[in-house]
DNA sequence: GGAACACACGGCGACTACAG
DNA sequence: CTGTAGTCGCCGTGTGTTCC
């Protein structure tokens, strides 16, 4: 997957929740036209038609819907994170890393890692993906993405999606000094 | 005179071609 | 990959016509 592909999820975002390629691309300071490039290049990537346009009004498709409520948790919870560490520390940096399954990293971790590396160039992610069960605390991983009949018991693991049972989980340990959470912050 | 309908037109928003 | 300019087409509104 190419790093270019992390503005366009956002570029989805932003125009699923606009409901308008003008009013999204104001709020992401670009150009109108430049959103429509992103999502079509997205969809044709994916091959899937994400958002059904008319002249004078778009929609989302069930597959742009899903997407939709699949990534915004996501994206929120990245946020989140991304204030609390600059609470912590006046410039973020340093290395993050994570370990997951290919389905996660490709529809909800590369997504929301192109927001952060953007804004927090002095952080280096490492992504570990397989299939298996790694074992976080073991590993030396800081968090990773789990199907919910993964999440062992001494994990803390945060729920990033209400229709597909991914979570976000971490060990006891990075846990340790930041503030525990049920949910992803919105 | 007022209500209902049909039509024309301008505004707005999305798409596309092209240049940088 | 992005911005500009031009094009296309839907939608809202104003105007004219018809009917009661």
């Amino acid at each position: 997957m190419r790093r270019g592909d992390f503005s366009e999820w956002a570029v989805f975002i932003a125009v699923a929740e606009e409901g308008s390629f003008t009013r999204a691309a104001a709020k992401l300071g670009l150009s109108q036209s430049a959103l429509s490039y992103a999502v079509r290049m997205l969809e044709q990537r994916i091959g899937v038609r994400l958002i059904s346009r008319t002249t004078r009004s778009l929609s989302l498709t069930e597959a742009g819907e899903r997407l939709l409520i699949s990534l915004r948790p996501a994206f929120d919870h990245i946020d989140s994170e991304i204030a609390a560490l600059t609470a912590l520390r006046d410039k973020p940096a340093g290395t993050i890393r994570i370990t997951t399954f290919r389905h996660a990293a490709q529809t909800v971790l590369w997504p929301v890692l192109s927001k952060l590396l953007q804004n927090y160039p002095d952080i280096t992610v490492e992504v570990h993906v397989d299939e298996g069960l790694t074992d976080i605390v073991a590993e030396r991983f800081d968090a990773g993405i789990r199907m919910g009949e993964q999440v062992q018991k001494d994990m803390v693991a945060v729920r990033i999606s209400p229709d597909v049972r991914m979570a976000v989980v971490g060990s006891p340990a990075y846990f340790a000094n930041r503030p525990a959470r049920r949910h992803p912050a919105t």
